[in-house]
DNA sequence: CTTCTTACA
DNA sequence: TGTAAGTA
């Protein structure tokens, strides 16, 4: 069922610990199929005990930094190209990469505020138009 | 009973 | 993402 084959004997870090997705998933309450997809988009690479997927401290790590980059909004593209940045020419490159995506998220964002400010404008003055046009009855 | 793959919604 | 199906 739920056990880990090595496990918090050893807060973090050992590189032997090793989680089955069931572990994952409930730890960051998300289920196994999302892992699995986050695998075919290549951002995590389980090692594999016969046909099970075993993930290791490291994979982890990745999965928390994935669902760290869903949150601020981005896609598992941007999320796999920061990642895969890491380890790569130092971490200059990461963190500039970084940076530019989040300004294209911040573009992204202000445009959806101008639209969102636009609609309510119009149901404003669709309502009013609306309601003056009930009275008028 | 859990995981895996595949495929459709 | 969820879920169904058929396995290992």
């Amino acid at each position: 069922m739920l056990r880990v084959i090595t496990k918090e004997l050893t807060p973090m870090s050992d590189e032997k610990t090793e989680y089955t997705i069931s572990d994952l998933a409930k730890e960051f309450e998300i289920t196994s199929r999302s892992i699995r997809h986050y695998e075919d988009e290549k951002l995590i690479t389980p090692t594999r005990r016969g046909v099970h997927r075993i993930y290791s401290a490291r994979d982890r790590v990745r999965l928390q930094l994935i669902l760290r980059g869903k949150r601020l909004g981005f896609s598992l593209a941007e999320i796999k190209e920061i990642i895969d940045l890491y380890g790569v020419e130092g971490e200059q490159r990461q963190t500039e990469r970084l940076l530019e995506l989040i300004n294209v998220r911040r573009e992204s964002l202000k445009q959806q505020l101008k639209d969102i400010k636009y609609l309510l404008n119009e149901f404003d003055v669709l309502e009013e138009k609306l309601t003056s046009e009930h009275q008028a009855k």
